[in-house]
DNA sequence: TTGCAATACGGAACAATGCTCCGTATTGTC
DNA sequence: GACAATACGGAGCATTGTTCCGTATTGCAA
């Protein structure tokens, strides 16, 4: 199968020693950065920390939103793929939605200020907002479709509000002050159950 | 009870009449403001609007909060004041509660960007979201006690948390996009009421 | 090894915005 | 009409995002 790098697309011209290096720092930096100042630490936090200068991290790194990426990209994924999973080993499809969601809630809620930058209408999260909702709207949509044909909730809800409103849920949900957004998450999640309509 | 406004308090030294001229045109400057670009609006943009300097602003309102308040103090008091009535008028508590969900949520969604002011846990908004919690979640919780006692929703829930869920979910809700906030908040009220504990 | 072109780097500089401070102007009163 | 109290305006400083360009590194080839 040829080498394996070079693969048989347009051009990946292989990055100098130094860029590599430069790339890993930032990441290894903004994940520490934004554990302690959350995602809308300063750019200058963040390049210092790294111990490069301005210019680098925008050359890596043209938009916050996908540093951001970068940073959380293998637990996004693990999120998504966690669906399908839990789809198969729960008892029913609500369960493994109630299951899943939660897993997102602890992703999002453990990670200071990202809810609030993944709801930010400003336009310097809309990548953000974009490369989450891709990546996890389909497996919503899966969980969803899944419960609608086993009779357990009402069809017709959208699988990308429903997103929306539960990231929403999760704005502020950092530390202290007694909001429980898992609480109000099941809330909403029991709100789908179709009503056991007696009688 | 003495002459009306030289009450037995401390003292308010009447304002001149210059200043009581700006703090008007600064609230509806504000107002103005607030409408086309958000909460959020450069404090300068304000004062040109009304046609004062920045020194001004900040003499009357130290804190945007402060301004935000005041530009829709009467809306709130407006909902708060709606609890009791539609509790008096609605078939169940219950019902007055959605009701009354709903007029909140309309306030929200309504105003570019309160609802993130509002979540934002930023020192600069903490005024704003205590004001807007102090006089509401009283209301809330006297239709969440009355929904309890009438045995449609089951205790525990707590009032604060749940405006401050009701708040989340608003936040983005503005404008175009096909996020429908009161779809997920009337959810997430449903999820309170009472399962029909079946068998 | 050395020379060179390509690539990447650093940080000064610019812009937007929040907020403060103080010399000047307005107002109310005697 | 004069004076003290009050309020005003906007220049100026600090913070943060973003761009730009002279300089330093790197990889490759001779």
């Amino acid at each position: 199968m040829a080498d394996s790098d070079s693969g048989s697309w347009p051009r990946a011209p292989r990055k100098r020693a130094d860029a590599q290096r430069n790339e890993q720092a930032l990441l290894d930096a903004a994940a520490k950065v934004f554990v302690v100042s959350g995602v809308d630490a300063p750019v200058r936090d963040i390049a210092a920390t790294a111990g490069v200068g301005m210019g680098t991290i925008y050359r890596h790194f043209p938009t916050r939103a996908e540093l951001v990426i970068a940073v959380y990209r293998h637990q996004v994924d693990a999120t998504a793929e966690a669906g399908p999973a839990l789809l198969a080993s729960e008892e029913t499809p609500h369960a493994a939605l109630a299951k899943w969601v939660d897993m997102f809630v602890d992703f999002l809620t453990t990670k200071h200020g990202l809810a609030g930058a993944l709801q930010s209408d400003s336009a310097r999260f809309q990548t953000l907002h974009a490369y989450f909702l891709d990546r996890l709207v389909p497996v919503c949509a899966q969980l969803l479709d899944a419960a609608v044909a086993a009779g357990e909730i009402r069809p017709g809800m959208d699988p990308l509000s429903l997103m929306h409103g539960i990231g929403n849920l999760c704005v502020g949900a950092d530390g202290d002050s007694g909001y429980d957004a898992r609480r109000l998450v099941h809330l909403l999640i029991a709100g789908l159950l179709q009503p056991v309509t007696p009688r």
